[in-house]
RNA sequence: CGGGCUAUAGCGCAGUCUGGUAGCGCGUUCGUCUGGGGGACGAGAGGUCGUAGGUUCGAACCCUACUAGCCCGACCA
């Protein structure tokens, strides 16, 4: 992308409303614009990241054996009724009336539909299991929306759900979950923590939060500093294995890791001190086992070996696609903007110009643009006429890992500056050398 | 939902107390110089002062109502 031609209406002065980090940056690289309390438009370069995300969570999803699918925002008042959560799910539920005087709703989640949808379509223990989900907008109206997009009342969020004949299928899916998860954020770039929950309106009795430490974050955690040390890495994991994925599990909720909610203070003494820490998190995703809670309410039943009909047991499992922005930004920045982990950046390199109008400087960058595009790491070129100063600011502040420096003292020894937005590292060299390395780097994210 | 605050140019703000026809910085447009970390000088463009009503010869300013947004708390992904 030329900058000269992309939409990145960036800001050089802080906005008055924003007072989190992740908010004023977001704000300042032009990636959302505020459209009403708690609600943003999503600008190219926002919307961008919000893809490549999306993106992840889809390919994480369909690797653990989950099927995508699309239920819409609006829902009708009447399976909520069924359940008995229109009552009950207060005034964060946006209700809205249509022209005939129906009741309607915009989603605040999915277990309903969903359930709906599934019984009318399986009805034997042989169609199971079964683990369905979506990426959609949903809405909750907030009391008070506040910090952008980490906690506005519209969001996108993936919510899926598991239907399994029993407990200990139902299980499976739980720690399926969990290792998907795992692999999800670690591919942003994230260290989200398992910690043990509270189930809250969803209710359930097993739940796991993930979070990701920082100091905006909304909860308090508590958490032994061993559970840093793991990370899923490279290793092959089997999805269909119920003992691998129970090992994991085992492998990341062993160590003390809870938040305030289900804090037990009696078992964080056990904890060496040295290893014992408090901080804050933020919650990026969710997952619920609920056993029956709505198979029941809502008659989702199957026929099971012996003939007879049960109710199946479900779960559901969330990641909020559109807090991660913020998540990542809170925790990876500093005084001069955002600094974007390699699996989310919107580009993967940044080549600035530093004189414009210069035909060796412009013809080399050219070059440049061309090849970078070409294979595949997807540049953005600052060839507007500006002084370097606001270049490099720009290119700081909207985050790229990685920058070309291209400018006429270089290139009279044929070099351009490969320079590291997070160590801040240059290292000159020639430029095809300098989109090797990026294609290494890139080829291992 | 309780308590507090704000609304003036794209962004950040002053002007309101003490009423007299709207200003600063950034951005933006044009020109000249400059050219490796938000440069300098000069000349421009851009505002129903949140909305409605009231007081007054005259309202951004005083009064009333409404709307929107923000902060603290309770609540929440």
């Amino acid at each position: 992308m030329r900058m000269s031609r992309y939409f990145l209406p960036i800001l050089k002065e802080n906005p008055a409303d924003a007072q989190i980090v992740s908010h004023r940056l977001m704000l300042r690289a032009g990636m959302i614009k505020q459209a009403a309390s708690g609600i943003y438009s999503w600008l190219p370069m926002g919307f961008k990241v919000l893809r490549k995300l999306e993106n992840i969570v889809h390919e994480e999803q369909v690797r653990a054996g989950h099927h995508p699918m699309l239920m819409p925002t609006l829902q009708s008042a009447d399976l909520w009724r069924e359940s008995g959560r229109y009552d009950d799910y207060g005034k964060e539920m946006l209700r809205i009336t249509d022209r005939h005087g129906r009741d309607m709703l915009y989603g605040p989640t999915n277990e309903e539909l969903i359930t709906d949808i599934f019984r009318g379509a399986v009805n034997s223990y042989k169609d199971l299991p079964k683990t369905l989900y979506h990426i959609q907008w949903k809405f909750r109206d907030e009391v008070r929306p506040r910090f952008g997009v980490m906690r506005g009342r519209e969001f996108l969020m993936k919510d899926g759900y598991n239907f399994d004949i029993d407990k200990p299928a139902a299980m499976h899916a739980y720690n399926r979950h969990l290792v998907s998860y795992l692999r999800t954020y670690e591919r942003m770039g994230l260290q989200a923590i398992p910690m043990r929950a509270d189930s809250g309106p969803i209710g359930g009795d097993d739940t796991h939060e993930f979070l990701v430490l920082a100091d905006t974050g909304e909860s308090e955690v508590f958490y032994d500093s061993n559970i840093l040390d793991l990370t899923l890495g490279d290793r092959a994991v089997d999805y269909d294995d119920w003992d691998q994925c129970a090992g994991i599990m085992q492998e990341w909720t062993t160590p003390y890791a809870r938040t305030d909610e289900t804090h037990d203070d009696a078992k964080f003494m056990e904890v060496p001190e040295a290893r014992r820490k408090v901080s804050r998190g933020i919650e990026v995703g969710q997952i619920f086992y609920f056993g029956t809670k709505y198979s029941e309410s809502m008659n989702a039943k199957v026929v099971n070996s012996e003939g007879k009909q049960v109710p199946v047991h479900m779960g559901s499992h969330g990641i909020g696609v559109s807090r991660l922005i913020g998540a990542i930004i809170e925790t990876s920045h500093d005084d001069n903007g955002i600094i974007w982990p390699e699996g989310v950046t919107p580009f993967g390199v940044g080549i600035i110009n530093l004189k414009q109008g210069d035909d060796e400087a412009d013809a080399a960058c050219e070059a440049l643009y061309k090849s970078a595009t070409a294979l595949g790491l997807d540049p953005i070129y600052d060839d507007r006429k500006e002084r370097a100063g606001g270049k490099f600011a720009t290119m700081d502040l909207i985050g790229i890992p990685w920058r070309i420096t291209v400018g006429p003292r270089g290139l009279k020894n044929g070099v351009v500056e490969l320079t590291s937005r997070k160590t801040g590292v240059s290292e000159e060299m020639p430029p095809e050398q300098a989109l090797e390395r990026l294609t290494e780097i890139y080829a291992n994210v």
